[in-house]
DNA sequence: GCCGTTTTCGGCCCGACTGTTTTCAGTCG
């Protein structure tokens, strides 16, 4: 059962508990455990093996209780019995923005309504508007919300990669304003999530007015939804939508705390606040006591006064950062500038647009040490895939290329594909005189989990084998992860000392956030690359970087972050 | 239902907006 039917269970639970009217605090303590579920880095099932379900936030004894009843026996009679106890489908009246669960039962109780379909008809025909609290208004307001769901694509989260350079290009046109400071983005794009809902900016000046107004005529602004005095939103081309809050100076940094999230994270802070007298908000901390505001200019400054080391934005997803922050021992996590080369990328040899020389000159500009060519092996139809022989003529190549160009390392490889049957396209012999072997699948990708597990611990045990490219090869946002148990893969590439990659290309992002930080736990080496398939690409780096601090890794953890010396040490070794 | 450097019981994050109301319930992020 995977994490997230289990979690849309307990949701389903909090959802059904809130219509019945139970303690708030209960239905919070389901909800709680459903964003913890989201988050888990590890397979319930191997929790519920391993008897640690009470180490995740939130879980205590009852709710140990009803995971491993439902994991165990596919079926939770807590939950079945509370269904039987609503007739079916009222939770999805929930769907729509601006109905919670009193009005819900408002509806379902009095008019008999089940269904968005039935709330329509009953809308039409004049009867919701009778009930109580329901003014012309609000009925108008469901209405157009019904209408909205049903226009609503399959997902409405954009990917960060299309989100980060429309916020690059705003913040590049708006900053030059005169007295408009920390212009920075906010929420789950600051936290660097791999898909955002909507974007928020945020920034400080004398001038509100004419922020705004330069704001809201952005050349690329399609519309302007909203435009107050401290608040403008607007929808951009490609048609997410930007909201841009001008806020206090001297309390920018609890209102950029409060606005980053998560929200769990959020809640975790305050509940520990509330224990020490204190009182979190967005404009600064409330003494209990004396009632006193102090405000914060910097978050810095705001986690320090709560006796906090300050929390970098990727890992605030209400996990164990606020324990660890206290105690002073959180991750120094990696960074852009410690990377020093790349050790995936492409060239015109294969699909790539950009010679080899262009590559290696591109990186030597980016100031790495090194650079790795994992051009396609021949395969199925790769375009242009490498055979043995084309591939021992590009070996001479970058032997030549070493000579000629200092200041940078490249080293001979290919991203050789893993065969359906399990096999490498490339014999053992070729691939044992290359730098580096990557190996990876790119076909048959609708194999079962036991084919395609055993496909890809082949690749990993073989001695010849560096390093396993985007493992579970998904493609932001159309193609699902091909089923292939990961446990298996990290146990695997941790015993046979196998790289696993986490693939920096922005459709990709593979290893994601969750399978870094289990890979890392298990003592996985990692590595960042690009998969570059032209100069420009060398780029993606950056959504790497965030990848991996969402999973927590330090530098150490990072081959590619290590200087030439210490790689040619360790290929050799 | 969870949880503890005040507590194994009695608390539980915080503020804003909207629309329907004459002081606030419901919903949201």
């Amino acid at each position: 059962m995977k994490y997230s039917e289990i979690a849309k269970v307990f949701q389903d639970i909090a959802d059904l508990l809130e219509l019945k009217g139970e303690n708030p605090f209960k239905i919070r303590a389901y909800q709680k455990v459903v964003r913890s579920i989201e988050h888990l880095p590890v397979e319930v099932e191997q929790l519920v093996a391993e008897d640690r379900l009470k180490g995740i936030p939130g879980v205590g004894e009852a709710i140990t209780k009803k995971i491993t009843e439902l994991i165990t026996t596919g079926k939770l009679e807590f939950y079945e019995k509370l269904k039987a106890e609503f007739p079916a489908g009222i939770s999805t009246l929930l769907d729509l923005p601006g109905i919670g669960p009193k009005t819900a039962m408002l509806l379902a109780t009095e008019l008999d309504i089940k269904s968005i379909d039935e709330l329509e008809t009953a809308i039409v025909g004049g009867k919701v508007v009778s009930l109580p609290r329901m003014g012309d208004k609000t009925v108008d307001n469901i209405l157009r919300q019904i209408q909205a769901l049903r226009r609503k694509k399959r997902s409405q989260r954009i990917p960060i990669s299309e989100a980060l350079p429309v916020v690059d290009d705003i913040i590049a046109r708006l900053s030059p304003l005169p007295g408009l400071r920390h212009l920075t983005p906010a929420g789950s794009l600051r936290r660097f999530r791999e898909t955002v809902g909507d974007i928020d900016l945020m920034g400080t000046t004398d001038k509100a007015t004419e922020a705004i107004h330069a704001f809201t005529n952005l050349p690329r602004v399609k519309e302007v939804l909203a435009s107050g005095t401290t608040k403008a939103s607007v929808v951009v081309s490609g048609g997410f939508q930007v909201d841009l809050r001008i806020v206090e100076h001297d309390s920018f940094g609890s209102t950029l705390q409060y606005f980053t999230g998560s929200k769990q994270h959020n809640i975790n802070l305050r509940e520990r606040a509330h224990r020490q007298g204190l009182k979190l908000s967005e404009y600064g901390i409330t003494n209990l006591a004396t009632g006193e505001l102090e405000k914060f200019a910097t978050e810095e400054a705001f986690y320090h006064r709560q006796g906090l080391e300050f929390i970098p934005p990727e890992i605030r997803e209400g996990q164990q950062e606020v324990e660890l922050a206290e105690k002073g021992i959180l991750p120094k996590l990696v960074e852009l500038s410690d990377i020093k080369g790349d050790l995936h990328v492409h060239t015109d040899w294969s699909d790539g647009r950009s010679s080899l020389e262009a590559m290696a000159l591109a990186a030597k500009a980016l100031g790495y040490q090194y650079l790795g060519i994992a051009d396609h092996s021949g395969g199925r139809g790769i375009a242009r895939g490498l055979d043995a022989e084309r591939l021992r003529q590009q070996i001479l190549e970058i032997k030549q290329l070493n000579q000629k160009i200092d200041g940078i390392h490249i080293f001979t490889g290919i991203e050789v594909d893993i065969r359906a049957d399990g096999s490498l396209d490339i014999p053992d012999e070729t691939l044992a005189e290359l730098d580096i072997v990557t190996a990876a699948v790119h076909s048959s990708m609708n194999q079962s989990q036991e084919q395609m597990t055993r496909r890809v611990l082949g690749a990993i045990e073989n001695p010849n084998v560096d390093m396993l490219a985007h493992p579970s090869c998904r493609l932001l946002p159309d193609r699902e992860p091909v089923a292939v148990d990961m446990e298996a893969v990290f146990q695997a590439a941790a015993k046979t000392n196998t790289i696993l990659e986490i693939n920096a290309m922005p459709s990709r992002l593979d290893l994601k956030d969750i399978h870094t930080y289990r890979a890392r736990e298990v003592g996985v080496k990692l590595v960042i690359n690009t998969d570059a398939h032209s100069t420009e690409h060398l780029q993606f780096m950056r959504f790497g970087i965030g990848v991996a601090r969402r999973g927590w890794c330090q530098s150490q953890d990072i081959l590619n972050t290590r200087p030439l010396t210490e790689i040619l040490a360790y290929l050799r070794h």
